[in-house]
DNA sequence: AATTTAAATCTTGTATACAATAATATTGAC
DNA sequence: GTCAATATTATTGTATACAAGATTTAAATT
């Protein structure tokens, strides 16, 4: 492994415990992980504290960090917590939005339509991320922004899998018109509530998926 | 100042950035620290990376970390999240939550009241406080909850002190009142609408009396 | 005198050394 | 042979030493 300064060193252990590249439990040896990134261990535990701190570990004083992957039942709670925020950032959005973020929507919007006919799923899953991300941005709340930005980024891997379902990027892509068309209307309540919807949709689907892996 | 671990130092600073020690901007000088709390710069460097992680601080890299007291539109930006925050627990709430939970309200909701008849506003700040918690531990969704109460926290300073406003105790009591009605009732959007208003009230009310300071 | 350049100083970031505590192994008693 | 007590080892947490970059001060040149 290359030498890396802590921030950098932050995010390559973020990449790893997403990728599921730890499991559950495992203690993260500072000395084995300053050793695979050719650095001492001040940066290792730098980069350590905040794994802790962005829940992706935890820490049990003079024991060491562990890894902390999500359960089923945490997933879940997550996801609700996501359909709340996505759903308070489009009530905000409805009333607020400028007609140029209207614009970037829609233009969002129909390259999330591109990917679906292009039947590429990796294009779509990114077309869609920034698709909700004009939306935290519409509700202009910088401080409610970057919250959904963050859960957004928690669950970046998880949401990846949903997309595997049959038909499941179509309905997405009928469930982000009505939306837009919310938006465009200025109606809060509609707005809110679709989001809800779609976001919520997306943790069920995880679940069945992962409820399917299990048998 | 005492010999503390990072831990306790972490606690300390955050208090007070929190009651204004030091001013927006201002550097954090790690050799200063270190000789206020009389440790090395180690643990200092670990609970700054805890203030920064908290966004209470800013760190500019080579240049040192910065308090970063939120101005006032960010505050708006909070209690706007807050409130929204809150309207997902009390719409959850409603839905889960149990008899005991729903006991658990109403005894903080009476002590809410012994407060308002005491006319002790520091002792409602607390149990007004520990009514909310309820309601998040009733969303029966430890993220959303722990989410809820980490806003809940980082706002604290500034609830404080609307609680200022004369008559503003006995109505957030009244609203309480309706809160409890509608969770009882297992009214979702009723509880969300009214903990929204209740926690939007607080933020607006904030907002008057930091104009009024200006003038 | 003002501006630019270079030197010195200060500060952060990293490495290493040491201290304290937890985990493990070893020895002894029953 | 098993359990307990103690010694050993390993690991975290803190202190100190060093390196690299940023800021300030001083000097030199125009």
């Amino acid at each position: 492994m290359e030498i890396k300064r802590a921030e950098q060193i932050a995010e390559t252990l973020e990449q790893l415990v997403f990728q599921g590249e730890y499991e559950d439990g495992q203690r993260l040896d500072e000395i084995k992980l300053a050793e695979q990134f050719s650095v001492s261990r001040t940066p290792i535990r730098e980069a350590l504290q905040r794994l802790v701190m962005s829940g992706m570990a935890e820490q049990i004083p003079r024991r060491g960090v562990f890894v902390r992957q999500p359960g089923p039942v945490e997933l879940l709670e997550m996801f609700e917590t996501m359909a709340e925020l996505e759903a308070a950032c489009g009530r905000f959005a409805a009333a607020r939005m400028t007609d140029e973020g209207l614009d970037r929507l829609a233009d969002a919007n129909s390259r999330c339509m591109d990917a679906v006919e292009e039947e590429d799923a990796a294009r779509y899953y990114l077309e869609n991320e920034a698709f909700h991300q004009e939306i935290y941005r519409g509700s202009t709340n910088s401080y409610l922004q970057s919250e959904a930005l963050r859960l957004q980024n928690r669950l970046k891997p998880y949401r990846r899998v949903q997309l595997r379902f049959r038909g499941r990027m179509a309905q997405s892509l009928a469930e982000h018109e009505e939306i837009v068309q919310a938006l465009k209307a200025g109606d809060s309540e509609g707005a809110a509530k679709l989001l809800r919807g779609h976001v919520t949709v997306q943790g069920e689907k995880f679940q069945q998926l992962m409820a399917g892996l299990k048998n």
